[in-house]
DNA sequence: AATATATAGATGCATCTGCATGTAATGTCA
DNA sequence: TGACATTACATGCAGATGCATCTATATATT
């Protein structure tokens, strides 16, 4: 049988899996060597400055980052002891915790992000043309 | 200023790392409900068995996957301890090793190629016509 | 050949993740 | 209201990963 579409589906998927992977490990290397923490911790932040004045519960995070509820659980408590949120309770559900996002994860936020976008641009940005990237774009958002 | 192509790079961007994840939580958990291994063990065996009639060493397998050595050297030592491959020492340089694949490691990627091409098609495949799949590979090779 | 350097692979230790489960509070329904 | 199910979050334990380093062999340099 001539399963042609089947075929190229699995060599799509191969190569997504392989380019994503890539992309994600030379990113989190240019970091590192800016001596900047994972992109987890910048994603947690940005989430959290993103929904003020708002504050985010841990269950908010988790889903936002398709992550499971004890990674987001020990994520925090990592976030926590560097200062850079802090937890305050929650009024209106006192099983809960509101995030709080301090002084110093804002300015994490800020150190990052240049070192973030240049990488981005550096190993993904720079090799396509405005056409690819919205073609990409719409490819990716059926999935 | 104007900068177009820089915000609809980070779109991308985030949605590639969003899109690629998901999809690889959720073909993982197609493969775990039916009791079978997670995809780096189908990605080493399919590699040795790929390469047959020749063997590979290690640090072949690493190249082709793109992980660390310490994390191929204690995956292989998993699937030898499960009998999938085993070791057999390699006379022109005596610092490597190959990697044998074993009748049951053969079988595991039988038995598991159906359940990971289901899960590739039903999350996947079935989500793209085939001009977009070939679009999409066509993108990412320029990655 | 003798020495220095590089490569293949393993491993101790700390950290991180997955899984199961625990605790406490909320929601549901008779 | 009382009993039961659900949700939010934490945590003990086992397994996986990152990092640094070790051993052994191979290669390069003089």
């Amino acid at each position: 049988m001539n399963d042609n579409k089947g075929k190229k589906t699995c060599q799509a998927w191969a190569r997504l899996m392989r380019v994503s992977t890539k992309l994600l490990q030379d990113i989190e290397l240019d970091l590192k060597a800016a001596n900047l923490p994972s992109l987890d911790w910048y994603d947690v932040l940005l989430e959290v400055r993103n929904a003020q004045p708002n504050w985010l519960r841990p269950v908010d995070i988790q889903q936002k980052m398709l992550i499971q509820q004890y990674n987001i659980s020990r994520l925090i408590e990592r976030l926590v002891k560097e200062g850079l949120v802090t937890r305050k309770s929650c009024d209106c559900d006192k099983r809960g915790q509101y995030i709080v996002l301090e002084p110093a994860g804002h300015d994490l936020l800020n150190k990052m992000w240049p070192i973030y976008k240049a990488a981005i641009d550096r190993h993904f940005g720079d090799k396509l043309n405005v056409g690819e990237v919205s073609s990409l774009t719409q490819i990716l958002s059926k999935l």
